[in-house]
DNA sequence: AGCGTTCGTGTATGAACGACACCAAGCCTT
DNA sequence: AAGGCTTGGTGTCGTTCATACACGAACGCT
């Protein structure tokens, strides 16, 4: 399940993230913590294997899933490891294992030196590419309101947003389609239900 | 030299590039054609061997050089291929090797299928990050003239730009200094040189 | 009926961007 | 020496984009 073993060669490691209410990452508890990570088997490929070790740690599938970077593996661990970063709405999660729990991923998140080089430069990354990659969507489910998305984007961007900027902002970079229903949820108007259309793949590297 | 030999596990493979006049990239001569690469050593890291892959194939030395991607090997080739790309400008390389000359990327670089997607992708990655990296600054000596830097925008970007609009944004977004010295080459007025201030290093990945 | 909460909308000001033309300095030719 | 050719170097104006900012609407609760 978390097979860093020294003589594994290849070894893929994944940073799970999601937006509970802050930006949170998937850590593997033990008296160190790590994320989970697979020596790759010899007949798959490396996102296979990314995916096979989300599975793996946690039981969880179908996650919107990037290559981040691959680092070298260091003295007594694997040859090299090729980091992963997952996003998910957190309500698509089902944690079937025990063991695994989420954490905070600032400033320094609690797990080993090699792992957290990995999720920070996930942070980063997310932050980088929120302007220009659907990145915030993929912590949404497929309709979701506009202050939903204003509040993921405060999370993933660390600072706060006008509303009416923002939706402006939005509305010109991405292609919206405002579906004809509404969420009420709360003593106080429904919110419209949007969708992404165009999700044009995130050029990926 | 250009060893992907079916059992090495990871190879590290490295696209350079440098200007002469278009953009161009490394290539080994060859019936297929191919880009610099070599397994890994057991006590090198990737990056040092993407180093020596360029070393052992041109007697090159002394580039920028960032990762890429890492792709899956494919049937019959390595386990995995640790993708870098590496910039320099023409007048630095010394080529000591016989069996390579330069190549023209686009539209359809003259290598083997999995080199291809590495030249294609490195290109993209190039324009993407020339106005908030310093990639530009890669291709030209330690001191250069306005002129040799809009022509290095205009090369990778692909698009003709305005001399003025040019000069005011690109001194707007990085620090140059101005040098006392001009270069004087040709029947016109002689061009002032300038220095690239503050190369906060890319942040790489 | 009134309160509390989030939803939803437009305007006015300053900043950045794009289009655009001319003189300067050097070399070469006649 | 004069004129021509080539690249270097500079400013303005109009448009677009970003920022700051306030109030009524719709609902649930008491």
């Amino acid at each position: 399940m978390n097979d860093t073993k020294p003589s594994a060669p290849i070894v893929a490691a994944v940073a799970l993230f999601t937006i509970r209410d802050k930006l949170e990452f998937l850590r593997l508890e033990g008296e160190q913590g790590r994320i989970p990570s697979l020596p790759v088997e010899e007949d798959e490929t490396l996102e296979a294997c990314a995916r096979r070790a989300l599975w793996e740690a946690a039981g969880i599938e179908e996650v919107f899933l990037e290559q981040l970077y691959t680092f070298d593996g260091g003295p007594g661990g694997p040859r090299v490891i090729v980091a992963y970063y997952a996003l998910a709405p957190h309500d698509r999660l089902h944690i079937r294992r025990a063991g695994v729990s989420w954490a905070d991923p600032t400033p320094a998140p609690i797990v080993v030196e090699e792992h957290r080089v990995i999720v920070e430069r996930a942070c980063e990354r997310l932050a980088g590419k929120l302007e220009y990659a659907p990145i915030a969507y993929q912590f949404l489910a497929d309709r979701f309101t506009l202050g939903e998305l204003q509040t993921v984007y405060e999370i993933i961007g660390r600072q706060a947003l006008d509303k009416r900027n923002f939706r402006r902002r939005i509305r010109a970079s991405w292609d919206l389609v405002e579906t004809h229903d509404a969420r009420r949820e709360g003593p106080h108007r429904p919110a419209r239900l949007y969708r992404l259309r165009d999700a044009r793949p995130p050029l990926e590297g």
